[in-house]
DNA sequence: TAGATTGTTAATCGATTAACAATC
DNA sequence: TAGATTGTTAATCGATTAACAATC
């Protein structure tokens, strides 16, 4: 059974923060406090929304002054755990597996991808493998892995699954466009890139 | 002013069903009708959601028998303008741009991708051409395309903006992690990819 | 008719926003 | 002290779920 995802949205909102911290430290590295009403301001969100974000993943927030930038930064990212290392394999390196891997926004938000699973693809970033069933399980096995992620063509997205989740993986990112049946205790996190097309065409 | 996009969810939910039924009458034919009841069981939703969901789009479900399905595809898509061919810039064609270009999920919603900008990639796909002003302006005029996507390095995500909007540009899909300032009526929709990686770090 | 299923109205739940006391 | 800003408690809003009448 799929394990429901929870979405908090705070999960939407902090990498954001994060982001525009980042830069704004980068413009001026003088810069030592930011209030919760600049960050709204700047990103167009609701300032008592940020300020509740904040406070729940930081909260040294100072009545006055705001927060102290860095200490901020690094609270979003304790929060996020974006500096724990979290090693994946991925399943189809064609262009959209290929662009994930270079990806360097993935790496700072701490994924590691350290496998490649792909029959025709020999990647020049990470190490790639035939779709060789014994290989592939003594790799996630051996390395610990518990992250899958899937690019590949839709009709083989389960069968993956169905190999990897006995093997400790317990997250998949999937971008194949189907529901994943996977037992409680794995989540699922469906990049649902058709839902955004559907999005901007209502709009229209 | 960023336009406060009301992530109405059932955009979410609309294209699930449709691939299914789809999927359903591709492994049998002879299909005819199906029910609330089953979609929700086969996608592990709530019933009453899914019917909410279909009556808002379809509407035409009958007591006892359930909808019949190809005109429940039929007026999905219709609800969702799938069928409704949509133009579309991408700037920058590399790794992800491409993908996006070859992806057949985008096409079968609806999304026309005609040129790609991009200095150093020739697509065998779409038409390239240079990051040339003059050249862009024409092309968007003429075509009268009103999406454009962004695949480019944040540092010209928002310059990219300023460009095409007064071209008539409507609608943006933005992959690059940077919040875009665009106007009002113009709608941003964002992929943050950076919120999936937190979603799947705050659960190992 | 009886039973199953739809579609809608009412209740619940969760997330966002407003109000305000605490504090620097 | 006065004013600005934080963090929390209460109110509002919207989406999901439950209950139920309508209907095939």
């Amino acid at each position: 059974m799929q394990q429901n995802l929870n979405v908090k949205s705070i999960y939407k909102r902090l990498p954001v923060y994060l982001e525009h911290c980042k830069e704004l430290i980068e413009k001026d590295p003088s810069l030592m406090y930011i209030t919760s009403k600049k960050i709204a301001n700047d990103l167009f969100l609701g300032e008592v929304q940020v300020r509740k974000d904040l406070s729940k993943s930081c909260g040294h927030g100072r009545p006055k002054t705001g927060y102290n930038i860095h200490l901020l930064i690094e609270s979003i990212q304790n929060y996020l755990r974006t500096t724990q290392q979290k090693k994946a394999v991925i399943f189809g390196v064609g262009k959209l597996g290929s662009a994930l891997v270079e990806f360097e926004e993935l790496k700072n938000y701490g994924l590691d991808i350290v496998l490649g699973v792909d029959p025709n693809t020999q990647s020049h970033c990470i190490e790639t493998i035939d779709y060789n069933i014994d290989l592939i399980k003594e790799y996630i096995t051996k390395e610990n892995i518990n992250i899958a992620i899937i690019c590949t063509p839709k009709i083989i997205a389960q069968e993956i699954c169905d190999l990897v989740i006995p093997l400790g993986i317990k997250a998949i990112w999937n971008f194949a466009p189907i529901r994943l049946n996977v037992p409680k205790g794995v989540i699922v996190q469906n990049e649902n890139l058709a839902y955004s097309v559907s999005v901007l065409s209502s709009f229209l």
